[in-house]
DNA sequence: CCAAAAAGAGCGAACGTTCACTCTCGAATT
DNA sequence: AATTCGAGAGTGAACGTTCGCTCTTTTTGG
């Protein structure tokens, strides 16, 4: 009833004319919502501190309800952890079309700094990845979207290698491992939390991937 | 009996003469059995996921025994990560007595990571950083420890600066934040499990600590 | 020096509570 | 008329914790 009055487009309410759509309308809005009211109880008490008790209530839903739409509470986590994990990868490949190699890799990096304080996923982010270390299904997830990562940024590293635009001391390999666990480690600090501001982790962030990639001209501009 | 002919210094078992040490004494092995025990299951099932009956079984003791030294399963978590965190910001501390800086950094740095991988600790780190983020002893514990690596380093970093030995190019509060975030995520991802070696993982935090710290003449002999 | 009393350690069943999840049944939708 | 949805009481299992008890070690009083 108060569905149907919100967002019926054609404004026929009585009848039941949009036949195939409405109900799966409704599921998807269903479905979302708790997705929504998991995300905030995990983000408070943790994955398995989070009764299912605790996620009905947030969602204004009974457990009968939820039930319909999720066959467990190890389903909700998946599927949160696999929408935290994709969201982010798409995002961060998106990023990669800069032709300046640091400007694309630091911008990307920030934007996803930026993202995470903005949406205050960093104790999210900080579950997942616990939870990944016990849960075989998370980890799969969570290391199929680091891998997706990996590779559109071996992409963009492999092509200004090709064009002769960064010398990097180490194999692309290990170069990318310890890019990525640097990223990670300023995004579970989550470090505009902690009072430092943008610029500065631009900044070093900037410096750090001068010294890792060696890009052609930077030596006497920026160090000397 | 069985205790008593294991560790009486004088071998005067029979006569109940060490008096105060003796009672002293088994209630700390039996404290750090359970504080063992616990690890290791907090390690396989996370603090919220294992239960007090997984971890008298591990410790081989009953539930009545194990709440004489502990008052509740909190009490436990509090300890592990206290111990934790206490011994590795002890451990980093020490070793940053090296007068050349970047090799000070570097080495400390790779002890860790090294000593996080041979002991597994590297998902008991991770556990320890979600609890963290809601349960305000654990933060708190957290956030001292990592205080005291940070004004060691801080202590360190400002000697050479002193002397005109490194010339970062942001202030060291910023320098410092930063340095730290990245180590973490180097521990977070444990990289000697996922293949990489160690020789690699040292090459890049000594070009990283190069470049944030631009210690004297490295720019002609290192990159050029 | 030794019996008697006190205190401590350990066990395991049992406590009340909470957990994830199911069932039933009426209301709403098609 | 048929189907889906939703509420909420209810399920057994598992949770953290406690209780009553036995056995051992230490302290005490004569």
């Amino acid at each position: 009833m108060s569905v149907a009055e919100l967002d019926d487009p054609a404004g026929e309410s009585t009848t039941p004319r949009p036949a195939v759509t409405r109900r799966a309308q409704r599921r998807e809005q269903q479905t979302a919502r708790i997705l929504d009211a998991a995300k905030k109880c995990f983000v408070r008490s943790g994955f398995q501190g989070a009764s299912m008790q605790e996620i009905c209530n947030e969602a204004g839903m009974s457990p009968g309800a939820l039930y319909r739409y999720f066959p467990s509470k190890e389903s909700i986590i998946e599927a949160i952890s696999e929408a935290q994990q994709q969201q982010d990868a798409e995002m961060l490949s998106a990023m990669l079309d800069n032709p300046s190699v640091i400007d694309g890799f630091v911008e990307a990096s920030m934007a996803h700094i930026r993202k995470v304080h903005e949406h205050g996923t960093a104790a999210l982010f900080t579950e997942v990845r616990a939870e990944a270390m016990r849960n075989e299904m998370v980890r799969t997830g969570c290391e199929r979207s680091m891998h997706q990562v990996r590779d559109a940024l071996r992409n963009y590293f492999q092509k200004a290698l090709d064009r002769g635009d960064i010398r990097p001391r180490v194999d692309l390999d290990t170069l990318l491992t310890v890019m990525m666990a640097l990223g990670e480690g300023l995004i579970l600090n989550d470090l505009p939390s902690q009072g430092v501001p943008m610029e500065k982790i631009e900044t070093l962030m900037r410096s750090a991937a001068i010294s890792n990639l060696r890009p052609r001209g930077y030596e006497e501009q920026k160090i000397g």
